[in-house]
DNA sequence: AAAGACTGCAACCGCCTGGAA
DNA sequence: TTTCCAGGCGGTTGCAGTCTT
């Protein structure tokens, strides 16, 4: 909770880039039933929208943003409020395994919830449990991985977060040799000739941008049958294959990334909520040429995927592995995409 | 009972993106 | 094509409440 204060002269800033918050006479902190009665009025009255004039035509002191926020995470009808119940914390540990820190993409398939508060009961309950557990709540993966380590964030607020641009990874340029005695194999895909691409249990992987945050094509390496791009890769995924004698199950494979990356398929994320993957069921091969219903829910909470779409196959795919290797195996086999 | 430590979460910050001008 | 602006997002902060010593 913030301090209330009112914004004067002297404690306003000169900073042109947060022009909402730092004007003179705007009014910061925590909002009192008087102004939530006032917003809501007035939204429900003239509806949403606007927000950089709506407090001075509701009559607020306020900033747009403020009034966003509080609208959209606490006064909003559609809020719920309450407990995160059992199921819905099952739902989110599923969706950031595959979505990572996607907040807003998270809530969007949970009703009711917002984004925030999912992203405080993340930070709060869920990866304080999962490192209880030995989990990575990064990656998912065990703690000890040996090719990322992490300290448990410390028991206050901090989180310890990746300095990564964009949500891309900040693993070193891979090679061989900087990636231990494994073998390393490198397959490229590009999504303009992605076909027969069948990811081989027990393989460890992850992705790799460069400066301009292109997926970087580094090598490749036909070796394990996997598919290989012929052309200009636009997608890179990096195979490692596991020590030998190593057992990985489920999702203790070495799973780098954690598809922090703004692309993904609109239907994939459908037969999430349909628990296609998750659930006992077989997993089932996603449309990956199918796109959303215009003004569909999947439409709505994913609209951001709509950027870097070149290489969101190669994020479905991570996500599959993800799931382990059981239920790989009915996806091994025969994937082809046509664009 | 008091003080310090810890937790939960509302709210703010700064950056990014897309659309309008 | 460029610039500006509104909206949206993830990360972070800071305070009230709770717990522990």
């Amino acid at each position: 909770m913030r301090n209330p204060s009112l914004v004067t002269s002297s404690t306003t800033t000169s900073k042109s880039t947060t022009p909402c918050c730092s004007k003179v006479g705007i009014k910061r902190g925590p909002w009192t039933p008087e102004e939530d009665e006032i917003l809501a009025n007035y939204i429900r009255r003239e509806g949403e929208g606007r927000w950089r004039t709506l407090p001075k035509r509701a009559g607020l002191l306020r900033c747009g943003k403020s009034c966003r926020l509080r609208w959209m995470n606490y006064l909003r009808p559609s809020v719920k409020r309450g407990r995160i119940a059992p199921d819905e914390e099952d739902l989110i540990l599923r969706l950031h395994r595959l979505l990572g820190n996607r907040w807003s993409l998270i809530a969007g398939r949970i009703p009711g919830r917002t984004d925030n508060e999912i992203k405080n009961y993340w930070n709060t309950h869920l990866s304080k449990k999962l490192i209880s557990q030995g989990i990575d709540p990064r990656t998912h993966k065990p703690l000890n991985n040996y090719l990322v380590s992490h300290s448990p964030p410390s028991h206050s607020h901090q989180v310890t977060h990746d300095p990564i641009p964009n949500s891309n990874l900040n693993l070193p340029i891979s090679n061989s040799s900087e990636l231990g005695e494994k073998n390393v194999t490198i397959t490229t895909m590009n999504t303009a000739n992605y076909q027969g691409f069948a990811p081989t249990s027990n393989l460890d992987y992850y992705q790799q941008y460069d400066d301009q945050k292109n997926l970087q094509q580094i090598n490749v390496d036909n070796g394990v049958g996997n598919y290989q791009n012929p052309d200009d890769a636009t997608a890179t995924l990096i195979m490692e294959q596991p020590a030998a004698g190593s057992s990985l199950q489920g999702n203790e494979g070495n799973y780098i990334e954690n598809c922090n990356e703004d692309m993904f398929s609109f239907s994939f994320l459908d037969s999430l909520m349909n628990d296609n993957l998750f659930g006992n069921d077989q997993l089932q091969q996603p449309n990956t040429n199918a796109l959303p219903e215009q003004g569909s829910a999947a439409m709505a909470s994913t609209q951001s995927f709509s950027t870097h779409g070149n290489i969101w196959e190669a994020e479905i795919m991570s996500s599959m592995l993800a799931f382990g290797n059981d239920q790989l195996n009915s996806f091994n086999t025969h994937q082809q995409y046509q664009p």
